[in-house]
DNA sequence: TGCCGAATTGCAGAAGTCTTCAATTCGGGT
DNA sequence: ACCCGAATTGAAGACTTCTGCAATTCGGCA
């Protein structure tokens, strides 16, 4: 496998690695909604969410488009709420592991 | 949903976002791997791997433990797997919608 | 044309990440 | 106890990302 293509992936991943473009993604599962609605929602600088929309449109992962007076956002691809659902898999299992370890621990004194 | 919550997604895809860390989710996806052997497999010095299997170690997507003279990592729950086949497909419905984006420009001139 | 709200861009300082070096820890074997 | 290879840690400099401000663009509408 070609060393571009593990750039790339990297790419895709770090796209995802914000909290504000995590929110805006989850928003998006949805449906399309205007830029003006995710700003109500998120709390967080019209600029700095233009910002991360650039990121998220720069990695392809959402598309925009105008309608009316409002620029629309919306996943490029319904994959990615698969991605997004995953990833909620996978930090279910990390917390249950360290609760379940945490517990263990306890139930399990210094002696034990 | 806490903002916490969203932080801890966030923190979690950017553990991904790495060259060297992909390929290394990527090899130990057919089962544990020493250190030794991960850096056999990787170009990158081992002080940077072991820097790079840290980071995965502290979001909890690896386990690391030790067997004879070797450190061996594992992916922590299957799920991993699934998030990188995730990653796969949005990589290959962004990269087709480009190619096909540009098939259509080539295929209708300006004037079109 | 001129105005207004919507959204983006440019920029600069703060904050975080990456890479490499040298130094260190840790077990195993003799 | 000593040495050796395996792996990790600490730290510093280069580099990238993040955030908020001010300035700008863009479309719609009177």
């Amino acid at each position: 496998m070609s060393v571009p293509l593990y750039q790339a992936k990297a790419e895709m991943f770090r796209t995802l690695g914000h909290p504000v473009r995590i929110r805006v993604l989850e928003l998006l599962q949805a449906g399309p909604r205007p830029v003006r609605e995710l700003l109500s929602e998120i709390d967080v600088e019209p600029s700095n969410l233009s910002q991360q929309l650039a990121v998220l449109r720069r990695t392809g992962v959402v598309v925009s488009f105008r309608d009316g007076g409002l620029v629309m956002y919306a996943l490029s691809t319904p994959d990615v709420a698969e991605l997004l659902a995953a990833g909620r898999r996978i930090l279910g299992a990390v917390l249950a592991d360290r609760d379940g370890l945490l517990a263990e621990l306890n139930a399990h004194p210094p002696a034990g």
